[in-house]
DNA sequence: CGTCCAGTTGATGTAAATCAAACCCAGTGG
DNA sequence: CCACTGGGTTTGATTTACATCAACTGGACG
């Protein structure tokens, strides 16, 4: 058959997660609920470990510090997607019933605050405003694969890797610096908008030579052209 | 540009819905919360007219007590995703934060029973049973959703429809007959896998004559080797 | 009986996959 | 300090699954 991943993947070895201080940072104001600061213990996660694996049971929920992380799906015969990346302050694995449904892995080296499940859900149980952030979370997201559905299916190449790349900056704020970083590799983003690798690269060159966005090093992204590159990512 | 679904897809008149009875039938038992056959109203939706349009305010949940809604986006030039079908006892619209982020539209004569929002959100807040139960359908439709997310990313035109028939006859088990009924278009379908009306005909052909599926009309279904058909919808 | 529309089948075109070969570092070790 | 290595990236040639275009079928309906 011809379709795309048939790159082997296999589970890498987990143990290189190690637990660090128990005593997370403050991150005041940005966060919903300062009371969750104080729940978490902070992980250091190293480049293509895991978090958890896809049926593993769901005893932990993540935010992530630094670095970046990838939930990731596979099929038996190694075709692999990405259903999305997490960037500092992102939650993972909210939307967890019992068991994962898809493996986490870092993308780079990353720290992660890690929650124990089931004093969240004890608090969700006391506190309706908890709940209600969690399931928002969970709602929000729900609402972003849908526009990732309608973009696996009926998008060209162009339109997604504009529209990925529209969605990373608008993320990845830094504030000060108008070049993002972008710590995955092609072949992840290729894993993540349903393309190959070497299509992933042919679309960044085409992108480049129309001006529309430019990239010093094959990790870093600078948006030329905002407008052209969001009437892309409309489907325009 | 060559893509997918360039028909144009337009509003149809709103006008089709009609409020009847509020006094629902109940169908106990079957859902966890009796409470809330108590607090719709039914509502008759003619084939193709819609229960609400993207960006609407979300001022309603619905049941499906019988007949198929499908719930679709747009991209501008008139592509069309459809992200899910619901039929008999599906929710619908139970993700929405303030407005709706898909149009519900009826694939055939449908009647649903439609909550008032905010009297189910005032009911959240005071029972934790059913904000669990909101939810739990939310993360199930988001772990559906991510699926779906692999099928149009990486599977081949027949291990999509393989997914697609088998998941359809697992949700419309009328348990008496091996006859399934499948209400919506070959455009319906195509829409809804990222395929062509063209491609999932062949396709449909294709399993046909591979003898693992029957279909004595194009909108009644037969699955002939669930192994086989399992198989394929793993990627195997 | 014509019109219409969903479905089907065939011929042809093309975007993206596959296959293949450089290239470009960052480490590593002699 | 430089050759060697290996993983990610890039570019080119070729193939292919599916889209597009086009024509025909058959049932529903006035």
């Amino acid at each position: 058959m011809l379709r795309a991943g048939h790159r082997r993947i296999e589970r890498s070895f987990c143990a290189a997660t190690t637990v660090a201080e128990p005593d997370p940072p403050h991150d005041a104001g940005e966060s919903e609920l300062g009371i969750l600061d104080t729940l978490g213990s902070v992980v250091l996660v190293r480049r293509d470990a895991a978090l958890f694996y896809e049926g593993d049971s769901a005893d932990y929920y993540y935010k992530v510090v630094s670095g970046a992380v990838r939930s990731c799906k596979l099929l038996a015969d190694g075709r692999r997607h990405i259903t999305d990346f997490f960037l500092a302050g992102d939650f993972i694995g909210v939307e967890a019933l019992d068991t994962h449904r898809c493996t986490a892995e870092a993308v780079n080296d990353a720290t992660v605050v890690r929650y124990e499940r089931r004093i969240i859900d004890a608090l969700v149980s006391r506190s309706p405003r908890v709940g209600k952030f969690l399931l928002g979370r969970v709602c929000a997201e729900l609402s972003e694969a849908r526009t990732r559905m309608l973009l696996l299916g009926r998008m060209s190449a162009r339109e997604r890797l504009a529209s990925f790349l529209l969605r990373i900056a608008a993320r990845s704020r830094r504030g000060d610096c108008d070049t993002i970083p972008l710590p995955m590799t092609r072949s992840d983003i290729g894993d993540h908008l349903g393309l190959t690798t070497e299509t992933v690269c042919r679309t960044f060159t085409q992108l480049k030579s129309d001006g529309l966005i430019d990239a010093p090093s094959p990790h870093e992204l600078r948006l030329l052209k905002h407008q052209a590159l969001a009437a892309l990512a409309q489907g325009g």
